[in-house]
DNA sequence: TTGAACGTTTGAAAATTTCCAAACGCTAAC
DNA sequence: GTTAGCGTTTGGAAATTTTCAAACGTTCAA
């Protein structure tokens, strides 16, 4: 059995690598990770010596994920900093930025279904008219999937 | 009415701007594109000249897309050149790609689980404990979902 | 055996992203 | 007012990613 140190050491590290696969900055992940681990309010200080990087970036960073609603701000009485903790639902309000990345690609979908509905289709464009229809069909029945998802996921005890 | 080099111009840009979105490579999404839109195989030396970019990364990147069964190659006979085309079912496959990341958040969840089921749970780790079960239920309810999704898409007329 | 036509690999250049240190602005306490 | 304690912004440094040009290996034709 590891120590509890070494343990949120690697719980950070962790969650860093698995915001990195998908796109986003390392950084921003070993926030989440630590604000999930200590699952308290944290402060930008205690972040900043946690994770060994200096204010500039975990300030960046966490406007971020609170334009994201992934972070929140916790008001603390008589302490003039500022406190910030996992927002509830961490992982819904994740997914839910989701869809609306896959709205964005139904709605490109959509733009060109438009666009080469007038048009003559001869043979080049029947082919890209067909991957266009198949795209527009699978994202639309993605996001229904989706909200779905989302809403059993809310319903739940 | 704009013409038929603007629309595929205007097509690929948009293509490798929704990939960049998603964090991979604009030039994955903009092959990927150019591919959707002819529909058709395309030799090494085309994809690179109408996309403006050398051999290299079109080799390293249509590799990477194999890989990951995005895109395939097609035997031309009586031609030495490599074609490319889009696979079957594209979209399908780029989401298997994306269950397997989801799987593989499932299995942090479920690493950490373990971790800390013999441990003595003090007040720090009890919130982490919460966190962690809320993270495991929320991906395994999602994978349930998005294997729900693929079903219904594979089995579409 | 040579040469030509490919795709791949590779080392370095270019571009982008990430990060830091310091300056700055704001607020609260004195 | 001044000062101290904050978070934010900013210019540039560091690191990473992307891209290119060229060398390379392979295959096929002569």
């Amino acid at each position: 059995m590891q120590d509890f140190s070494e343990l949120k050491q690697e719980f950070i590290q962790d969650y860093g690598e698995g915001y990195q696969h998908f796109g986003l900055p390392q950084l921003m992940g070993r926030i989440v990770g630590l604000l999930l681990f200590e699952g308290k309010p944290l402060s930008l200080d205690y972040i900043t010596q946690e994770l060994n990087v200096s204010k500039g970036p975990v300030s960046q960073i966490t406007r971020r994920l609170r334009d994201h609603n992934l972070v929140q701000r916790k008001w603390v009485p008589g302490d003039r900093k500022d406190y910030y903790e996992a927002a509830p639902d961490i992982f819904g309000k994740a997914f839910v930025n989701r869809i609306s990345l896959m709205k964005s690609n139904l709605a490109l979908a959509q733009k060109y279904q438009e666009k080469i509905k007038d048009l003559n289709l001869d043979d080049e464009l029947a082919n890209f008219k067909i991957n266009i229809e198949d795209m527009y069909a699978f994202y639309e029945m993605m996001i229904k999937h989706y909200n779905n998802f989302l809403e059993e996921w809310h319903s739940r005890k």
